[in-house]
DNA sequence: AAGCGCTTGTGAAGACACGCACAAATCGCG
DNA sequence: CGCGATTTGTGCGTGTCTTCACAAGCGCTT
């Protein structure tokens, strides 16, 4: 996550837009963005407002021209974005030129729904690889993709250029699937294990994890409860120390 | 989402913690800290410092601290925090102290997975009712519970005090089922839909979007490449237009 | 060709988040 | 009983993100 610069390149103004230094936030909604852009193309729109798209895309109208003003100027004032242009200028800044393969790793419950997905494909991405541990899986086609052994997967990833990883193992195997795809070569990974992986430097790893959503749904859901019913004592009846919920994961503890 | 207090509460500082105003970004993190704590629970541990903490949860140490520090000071100087306690600090924030019960919408290829998914029940949730349009679906037994047809999501809803909705339909039809969620009184959304979602102050919406976070991943790795590559103008072959790529989503288009 | 309405791009201010660094507190030991 | 080792809780400087508000630019109309 080093984000320094060898101070010897002088920054050389080349044609290309040559990867401005977006901020983070604005990254992670330049894909919103995309996605609504591709709505309106659909539907014949060749311009739209900075109003209309930040509309679509749930944002401020203000947030999303400061977003795309990082990208360059590619708006036309009094008129609005050019549909097409951004749709194009958005990809090439997302990397999106490059259809990038994925390796999906943990062909279970979750995995197979992914393996099955038909959103990576339309949104810039081809699976290239599956793998599992378990020998009834391994030899299984799924969506035209034959399961290999998850012991082959660093040799198949460094020989079919894996650009990215999707980890849908268990937690108590995520950290050993993450260890081999680094030493494929994959520098990014998406982890769908409740866990925390350690990698180098210079490997990205965003995890989802839908217990912590619906966590963090749960919070909000008890403060508007008691903002409401305080008054009443409505759910203050406390229970302090109500023994232990649930705990005992089957997932293994942490292993340093 | 309006974050205003009424004055005239004085603010009575009763046994009750009393659900303080957490920062955003904290409340994201304390479901990491549970799960973390949890671990080291069933691993024996009876106190931990914010320094291990603050690893297993792969954030900083100060961090954690201050994010602890807002529920209250439960730590022990010189010694850490007590493991058991801070389990139930945590839980009650989050309001997980009562179960809340979910509702699943759409039990397609992700739905599947979701439903048959033990991460519901074992980090304090419930899944209480299946729902889907299609009547081949609906009457199916998944786990124990039987797909209701989603018509019957309102009626459903309110009876069964549904706290969460989570959406795994097509994008297309997600708005209406989102609808149909806070006509039956869910006030928390979880949409798995590669949509936005118009919905009443008080209801809460998260997304999760598998294409934006590959496509986050995608930018970085694009990022990297043309920082390794750009003195031999490996990538840099730019193709500023490349006609267009992908596009056309099946999932229509946007109903406004 | 000038005016007018509309929309972009951005300066500035405020809100929020982060992480260092240290004082205060606690424990264990001599 | 006092001291040193340890760890919490937090004040503060710094940087990032958000939002408002408006000047500058564009095209259409007259
Ligand atoms: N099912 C869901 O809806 C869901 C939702 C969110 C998160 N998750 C998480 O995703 C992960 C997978 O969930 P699931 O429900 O698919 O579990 P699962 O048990 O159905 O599938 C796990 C798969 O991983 C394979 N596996 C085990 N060890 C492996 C290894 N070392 N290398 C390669 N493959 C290995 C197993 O053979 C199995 O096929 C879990 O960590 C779970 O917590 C699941
Ligand atoms: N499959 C994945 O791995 C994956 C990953 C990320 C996001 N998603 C998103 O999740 C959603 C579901 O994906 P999927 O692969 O399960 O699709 P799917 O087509 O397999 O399942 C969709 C299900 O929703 C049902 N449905 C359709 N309209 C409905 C309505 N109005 N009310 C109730 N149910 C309705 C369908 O009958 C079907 O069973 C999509 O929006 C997809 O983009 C899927």
């Amino acid at each position: 996550m080093s984000q320094h610069r060898p101070p010897g390149a002088p920054e050389r103004s080349v044609a290309v837009p040559a990867l401005p230094d977006l901020p983070e936030a604005t990254v992670a909604r330049l894909p919103e963005y995309l996605r609504a852009l591709h709505n309106l193309a659909e539907n014949g729109h060749e311009t739209v407002s900075s109003e209309w798209l930040a509309t679509a895309a749930g944002v401020n109208s203000a947030k999303l021209r400061k977003d795309l003003s990082h990208l360059g100027s590619y708006g036309t004032r009094g008129v609005g974005y050019d549909v097409a242009l951004l749709i194009d200028q958005i990809e090439y800044v997302l990397g999106l030129t490059q259809r990038r393969t994925v390796a999906l790793v943990g062909v279970g419950n979750l995995g197979h729904a992914l393996a099955g997905y038909d959103g990576f494909a339309t949104r810039g991405f081809r699976i290239a690889a599956l793998f599992d541990a378990d020998p009834v899986r391994v030899g299984e086609e799924i969506n035209g993709l034959v399961v290999r052994h998850v012991d082959e997967l660093s040799r198949v990833a460094t020989e079919e250029s894996i650009a990215i990883g999707v980890i849908a193992t268990p937690a108590a195997a995520a950290q050993r699937v993450a260890d081999r795809l680094v030493a494929g070569g994959v520098t990014s990974i998406l982890n769908f294990a409740p866990c925390v992986l350690t990698v180098p430097d210079g490997v990205d790893v965003r995890k989802v994890d839908l217990a912590v959503e619906l966590q963090i749904l749960s919070f909000h859901e008890h403060r508007k409860a008691s903002l409401t019913a305080l008054p009443a004592a409505g759910e203050a009846t406390l229970t302090p120390l109500p023994g232990s919920l649930a705990a005992t994961d089957p997932q293994e503890a942490i292993g340093t």
